[in-house]
DNA sequence: TCTGGGGTCCTAGGACCC
DNA sequence: TCTGGGGTCCTAGGACCC
């Protein structure tokens, strides 16, 4: 028979950074331990549990951490480290379901409906949360609910090391009573407009008369966060979503703001290098450049320009960086700066673009020939190379 | 709280095409 | 020619999440 209801898990890693270097080395699971940048413009990305005793917690900086908590321990992070335990953590969910939708580098929703036929859903629950701890030393929280939503909400209502579940029947109850802040999508600017109309509680939301007040702080997601409140959620658990990735990028703060031109090309040279490495690695080209300049008062701009074809090449994409930051070069000192690449696609696919002609010469004449037009490209500001080949088969309506 | 770095998704206007 | 309607792509900014 046809289950009327799902049961999703959401599985959320405990402050998965400091977990990682804890199992690494676990003389640091006594010690308050943050991960940042140890330096007056570092940020935390994590605190073990220890340290949130003293109030330390994620994405505060490191001088207020420290003020909080003068003997904590801070570790620059090592982000390939986390990647691998992130890897093996998935694997063990796969042990018990594909049907898996990673939320992040950190959490995970599982479709285990027909898994619980013959397991009670929190007996599941404790089994993967034991050999979790047991097998890579990492803490989970694990929501239940009927949908993706809920089991997100339940999973951060015990942490570390909790079992949550959250029925439909319990939303009143569990859910309702919750600020408002708390829901997932609730973020620092829409919560003080929802406070303004006299919203502090998931509750309030549900029982909200005014719809036209409410639509000015929400948009058309109205719907959306109101199906929410009442804890409905349609959305079906999705393998595919977030497996394939859509852009690439790095940005760098500096300890003391860049002041020249010269000083901001050597940094943008350094991360579109980074950028690109990381492309050729996932054997990915991207179609469109982005550059990112923080200014010191922490305004900011982006700007971009999309390529008429895909490319991996570092000339090809730092001439666009280049005369990116050249038209938009000024001399307001830069705290920041960025560099990403987007519309990626498989490297593979450009041979597609290119079969009707004969691939392999057309490939190697193409490498060849677009390392000296990219200078070129970046005085004109469009690709040369292909324009000729653009213009055989664009007429046709 | 003087505010990182990795991302995703949405919106809105304009260009362009049919 | 005094003005449309649908669709797609590009660009810039912004909100949000971990």
């Amino acid at each position: 028979m046809k289950k009327t209801y799902k049961v999703i898990f959401h599985v959320d890693l405990n402050a998965f950074f400091a977990s990682c270097e804890m199992a690494e080395d676990p003389a640091l699971k006594n010690v308050p331990l943050g991960i940042g940048g140890n330096h007056e413009r570092g940020v935390l990305t994590t605190a073990n549990y220890p340290a949130r005793k003293y109030g330390v917690h994620s994405a505060m900086s490191v001088v207020e951490a420290k003020r909080k908590c003068p003997h904590l321990v801070i570790l620059p992070g090592r982000h390939d480290l986390y990647q691998r335990y992130s890897e093996q953590f998935f694997d063990v969910l796969y042990e018990y379901t594909h049907k898996i939708e990673k939320g992040s580098i950190d959490e995970g929703y599982m479709d285990v409906t027909h898994h619980v036929d013959h397991t009670h859903p929190i007996e599941l629950a404790k089994e993967i949360q034991q050999r979790l701890l047991d097998e890579l030393d990492l803490p989970v929280s694990i929501g239940i609910a009927p949908n993706m939503f809920l089991a997100k909400m339940a999973s951060d209502m015990k942490k570390p090391l909790g079992i949550t579940v959250l029925r439909k029947r319990d939303v009143k109850m569990k859910l309702w009573p919750l600020p408002i802040e708390k829901m997932m999508g609730i973020g620092k600017k829409t919560y003080p407009d929802l406070k303004r109309i006299g919203i502090q509680t998931i509750g309030d939301l549900v029982h909200y008369e005014d719809r036209h007040k409410l639509s000015i702080v929400l948009g058309n997601q109205i719907d959306y966060f109101v199906d929410r409140a009442h804890g409905i959620d349609h959305r079906e658990v999705d393998p595919a979503r977030y497996i394939e990735m859509k852009s690439i990028g790095h940005s760098e703060t500096y300890l003391k703001n860049l002041q020249t031109y010269q000083a901001c090309m050597d940094h943008l040279y350094q991360l579109t290098k980074k950028v690109v490495k990381r492309l050729e690695k996932d054997q990915s080209i991207a179609k469109t450049v982005t550059i990112q300049v923080r200014y010191n008062d922490f305004n900011q701009i982006t700007r971009s320009h999309t390529l008429e074809h895909h490319t991996n090449l570092f000339y090809d994409i730092y001439a666009v960086v280049e005369r990116l930051y050249d038209e938009n070069h000024t001399e307001r000192p830069v705290r920041l700066l960025g560099v990403s690449v987007s519309g990626l696609i498989d490297a593979s696919e450009r041979i597609d673009q290119l079969s009707i002609y004969d691939v392999n010469e057309a490939l190697t004449k193409e490498e060849h020939v677009r390392k000296v037009i990219s200078g070129i490209n970046a005085l004109y500001g469009q690709d040369l190379l292909h324009k000729g080949v653009q213009d055989d088969n664009t007429k046709d309506d």
